[in-house]
DNA sequence: ATTGCTTCCTGAGCGC
DNA sequence: TGCGCTCAGGAAGCAA
């Protein structure tokens, strides 16, 4: 499940290996994976950059072209020379020195968006802020959250709030806060508010400076898989470090654990 | 405006 | 061995 650390990571691999490589062509394996959304199709460019925004990986070119990466829950990028590695091949983009690289996805749910540099902005306009800037803080937080019926966990879930937060990272994120997932977002204290900010920048810098976690199918882009699952403090865990039963529980269809003795 | 349910999809794991 | 079932979940779309 990719999510912020794990997009972060996939960049940073991605920068050092095609940056300045020329696109020569984008194939689509299954339909539905890649939409061109461009105002005229032609030629793609060189790669000039790779950015994240969210979850979304963004990757740009000297013709002014933006394609923009959702990996959803199992999408891989792979960069090699030959397809064979790939289990389930969804697209490619290959490259003019024969190098190519492949997006993997089981579950299909991954998407390629190719379009006109600019369009991104509008893409994404409904994206919170980056958790890891300085406009995600108490004052923007507490706004957001104000009056808001929906339990903290679902709140910090939902992209429009802040972007990058998935299952994994909120579940630990609410952990090493101290407060149940249950609680009702509204009704945070502003110490609580600050205090989720806090944890979720420790919890994001931590997993990222892991290269991400991998529970199942993520992996970098050199195929190596992330760290920070070694430290994970309750999600897929049954005791707490203080001994108390970790309960698991279902909220808005994703499953929450966290501890009654620590969480409250 | 907000909330919550369903949908998409495949593979792993389980009981029998 | 193999069948059928449940579960994993990000985000869009829709209904209340």
């Amino acid at each position: 499940m990719p999510e912020l650390p794990e997009v972060e990571t996939i960049v940073r691999g991605l920068r050092k290996l095609v940056t300045g490589k020329e696109i020569t062509e984008i194939i689509s394996h299954r339909s539905g994976t890649i939409s061109e959304e461009r105002s005229e199709t032609g030629e793609y460019g060189r790669i000039t950059g790779i950015r994240r925004r969210g979850k979304y990986l963004l990757i740009d070119t000297d013709i002014q072209i933006t394609i923009m990466i959702h990996l959803r829950m199992t999408g891989k990028l792979i960069f090699d020379k030959t397809e064979a590695g790939s289990q389930h091949l969804r697209a490619e983009i290959r490259f003019s020195d024969k190098t190519l690289l492949i997006f993997d996805d089981v579950r299909t749910f991954g998407k390629i968006i190719v379009m006109d540099s600019g369009k991104d902005v509008e893409h994404l306009s409904f994206l919170g802020p980056e958790p890891l800037e300085t406009d995600f803080n108490e004052h923007y937080l507490s706004e957001k959250i104000k009056g808001r019926k929906a339990p903290v966990k679902n709140i910090l879930l939902d992209q429009r709030i802040v972007a990058g937060l998935g299952n994994i990272y909120v579940v630990e994120i609410l952990h090493r806060a101290g407060i149940s997932p249950e609680r009702e977002g509204g009704l945070l204290t502003r110490k609580e508010i600050n205090l989720i900010i806090e944890k979720t920048r420790e919890v994001l810098q931590e997993a990222i400076s892991c290269n991400g976690t991998t529970i199942s199918d993520y992996r970098s882009v050199d195929d190596k898989s992330g760290e920070f699952q070694n430290f994970l403090r309750v999600y897929g865990k049954e005791k707490c470090k203080c001994g108390a039963e970790i309960k698991k529980i279902k909220q808005a269809g994703r499953t929450s654990y966290f501890c009654p003795n620590c969480q409250k």
